[in-house]
DNA sequence: AAATTTCTAGTTTTT
DNA sequence: CTAGAAATTT
């Protein structure tokens, strides 16, 4: 136990150690919130407090729930199993299929991730006529799975104009939909599970009983429904005892209000709770002085904010580096030198992360890396599972484990091409609408040619279910990838060889995942739960309500190609770091998150950009933005530098913006700037951008034409050039029209909005930067 | 059914 | 501008 404590400072050991209570840990960026978490549960188990079955944690990311399983493992000698840890969405999957009856679910629902869930709306609204320039199809989804992350039903949501009874309607009619299919999107995992646990009173009480201690990561990212999961779940206001919920979070790191996540929940469940365990830990071990004092003073411009301050020992170290390039050409050339002195000086490109708001900005700054030769990663992007050849491939998995499936029926009737037109299915979805059964069911229906081909489809998935029922899934995998000619369809293809390969990869991941998930190697795939299930489960209660084995929950619970099938659409695959590979970092600030490097360029630190337009015109958008520029800056260790452009190629055309006004919210005596007064001189510069430019101007006579006219008409005012106003404050010229007396120049005030000033009139001051 | 053209939108993202 | 979807042609 003193091994297990020791090393923990003053406020991390309060927090461990606390009674079995309600507890907020208020944990800063770098504060040790992972170690803190682990080691409460490894302590509450050390201290014969609890037993592992008695413990829930709950994290957003697989991955974050891997790495605490990991530490956990190796803090104890005890097995880790019998503990639930997961995502919320992993955690409702394992309730649903141990209780799929009292649920109302098919044994073998499947799963629809968002591209899933997106075509399934689009199906509906054709197969209803609804106009989709009035409800396009994102919208529709947006509405819906808003609705069920506020934990309401179709029949629950108020309609206030005939659009919004409309959208009620699709409502109902997708999850009738969804039901007859025998699917369930996201939300509906915690809707339905949430649903299942208040309405079914034994079960309920079951699980509060089990659960002594409930522990949330990342607090500040839940939702509404997952709130009201945790409350219902730890038996929150109701008289017996309950679990002791301990969650940590941060504020000041909420980035993700805008799909649907709720701060207020931190000050909620302080109230609903009664908290009287509030722990702040505020010693950062991750970051030098300036790149604290930066962070803190930034965030100290939030209003909202359960208030912390992060304090370092390590130093006050670099200041923060900051530029300002004339173009975003040049910003990148920028880093790229940064970048290459950064490795002579010894450091690693693996720790060199390169960080922007938006995706779009990393075009310019891969292309010059890549002419540097510097090796880099970009995250995000499509994951393994969401290939359109593994998704296919997972559709044939679908149909053989539920055919009822539409919308994996429709994915590959006719993929490869296998004569099935669009005329076939047309008619299939009318014999399937007029019986109110699944397409697949509707086949035997159909006559003639179409009819037979159709046939021919289903006998080949009955043929494969047959052949496989004994086989392993890996065996099984394979069988099917050549069984539905895809292998042999893309190794034809003049470019399929990476599609073959991901292909192929399908058999190593099913092997892995069967040695992962506790499966016996040779445990035939689809025939319900492990073969030795018997041995240990099902329990049943004394209200005769089945109880869920301790031991590998899922592998008594489900079969293995559905359990595959889950882990296909829960875990979509490896979108982080690779490690080992040296190569430096490029990313989003959002995925950023939870990472750190020792040296961060944080770029295009415009307005506009960073903060983004769409964010400051909702309330509260522009605190967030500032929330995300604060993980930004925590991300960094050692060096941190920002950048900003004068120019920027934004949806084809060049855009002018203000530098960020998160500069002016930042410690001056911590920032070092290093381009004073680069920008005076527009034509020494504009001469590099020019050069590289994708701009034909076939002669030189039309750039001096553009030149002119970039110029300003001769008015003293060039484009670009960053002007004072007495009213309007700081803003850039983005446009310059007439000359002359006439001579009007359209200038962006950020805040102030867009004007169109007169010159000679106006009162303009030039910006001394 | 594949190839080609035309249109259109365009923060952030995990499950 | 430019990727991806939708529409249209071959």
């Amino acid at each position: 136990m003193q091994n297990l404590l020791h090393n923990l400072n003053p406020e991390q050991l309060a927090a461990v150690t606390l009674p079995a209570q309600s507890a907020l840990i208020l944990a800063g960026a770098g504060s040790g919130k992972t170690r803190v978490l682990t080691t409460r549960i490894a302590w509450l188990i050390q201290t014969g407090q609890v037993s592992p079955a008695g413990i829930l944690a709950v994290t957003f990311t697989n991955k974050a729930a891997k790495e605490m399983l990991t530490r956990l493992s190796a803090m104890l000698p005890i097995n880790t199993r019998g503990m639930w840890i997961g995502t919320f969405h992993g955690l409702c999957n394992r309730l649903l299929r141990t209780h799929y009856r009292d649920a109302a679910l098919p044994q073998t629902f499947q799963i629809l991730d968002s591209q899933d869930q997106l075509s399934a709306i689009k199906r509906l609204l054709k197969a209803f006529n609804i106009d989709d320039e009035k409800f396009p199809a994102k919208s529709v989804m947006y509405f819906i799975n808003g609705a069920k992350d506020a934990g309401l039903r179709a029949q629950d949501v108020e309609a206030h104009d005939p659009a919004e009874r409309k959208m009620v309607e699709l409502y109902g009619l997708y999850d009738d939909q969804c039901q007859r299919e025998g699917v369930v999107d996201f939300a509906e995992l915690l809707l339905r599970s949430y649903e299942l646990l208040s309405r079914n009173q034994p079960l309920r009480e079951h699980y509060q009983q089990r659960f002594k201690h409930i522990l949330v990561d990342e607090f500040q990212d839940t939702n509404d429904l997952q709130y009201k999961w945790l409350k219902l779940l730890s038996g929150q206001g109701q008289s017996q005892a309950r679990s002791a919920l301990f969650a940590v979070g941060d504020d000041d790191q909420s980035i993700y209000a805008f799909r649907g996540a709720n701060v207020g929940n931190m000050r909620a469940f302080e109230q609903e709770f009664n908290v009287q365990n509030l722990i702040k830990l505020e010693q950062n071990y991750r970051s030098h002085g300036h790149i604290l004092d930066s962070a803190n003073m930034l965030i100290s411009n939030n209003s909202k904010r359960l208030g912390k301050n992060l304090r370092t020992d390590a130093g006050h170290g670099e200041q923060v580096r900051v530029y300002e390039a004339s173009s975003d050409l040049q910003e990148a050339q920028w880093i790229i030198e940064e970048t290459k002195n950064l490795i002579a000086e010894g450091a690693s490109r693996s720790e060199v992360a390169v960080l922007y708001r938006s995706n779009a900005q990393s075009r310019v700054i891969e292309h010059a890396l890549f002419s540097a030769g510097i090796p880099y990663h970009v995250y995000g992007g499509l994951r393994y599972f969401q290939r359109a050849e593994v998704k296919h491939a997972i559709a044939y998995l679908q149909l053989m484990d539920n055919p009822h499936n539409d919308s994996a029926f429709l994915r590959v009737v006719n993929f490869p091409t296998r004569g099935i037109g669009v005329r076939t299915i047309e008619n299939l979805q009318g014999a399937a609408q007029e019986y109110g059964i699944s397409l697949y069911a509707a086949v035997p229906y159909m006559s003639g040619k179409a009819g037979s081909s159709l046939s021919g489809f289903v006998k080949m998935i009955e043929g494969m279910r047959f052949e496989t029922q004994q086989m392993a899934l890996p065996e099984l995998v394979r069988v099917v990838l050549e069984g539905s000619t895809l292998l042999s369809h893309y190794a034809a293809e003049k470019e399929g060889a990476d599609r073959v390969e991901n292909l192929e990869q399908m058999v190593s991941a099913a092997t892995q995942f069967v040695s992962e998930e506790g499966y016996g190697q040779g445990a035939p795939a689809h025939l319900g739960p492990r073969a030795d299930a018997q041995a240990g489960a099902p329990i049943v209660n004394a209200d005769g309500i089945e109880i869920l084995d301790a031991d590998a929950p899922l592998a008594t619970v489900m079969s293995p190609l559905s359990a595959f099938l889950s882990h296909a659409s829960l875990e979509a695959g490896d979108n982080q770091a690779q490690a080992g590979q040296d190569a430096l970092q490029m990313m989003t600030v959002h995925s950023a998150k939870g990472l750190e490097f020792d040296n961060v360029f944080i770029t295009g630190l415009e307005e506009g950009l960073f903060p983004h337009e769409s964010s400051s015109k909702e309330d509260g958008g522009v605190e967030e933005e500032r929330r995300l520029m604060y993980v930004a800056i925590t991300r960094a260790r050692k060096r941190l530098y920002m950048c900003f452009s004068q120019t920027r190629m934004l949806h084809g055309q060049t855009r002018y913006n203000m530098k960020s006004r998160f500069f002016d919210e930042l410690p001056e005596e911590s920032l070092k700037w290093l381009s004073p007064k680069v920008q005076s001189h527009w034509f020494a510069n504009k001469k590099s951008a020019w050069d590289d430019a994708p701009l034909n101007l076939g002669s030189d006579n039309a750039l001096a034409q553009r030149m002119a006219q970039k110029a300003g008409g001769g008015s003293g005012w060039r484009i670009g050039e960053s002007v004072s106003h007495g009213k309007f404050g700081e803003g850039v010229i983005v446009n310059i029209e007439g000359s002359g007396a006439n001579c009007r120049a359209q200038i962006n005030f950020g805040s102030h909005g867009m004007k169109v000033l007169d010159l000679s009139v106006a009162k303009l001051e030039r910006l001394g930067r």
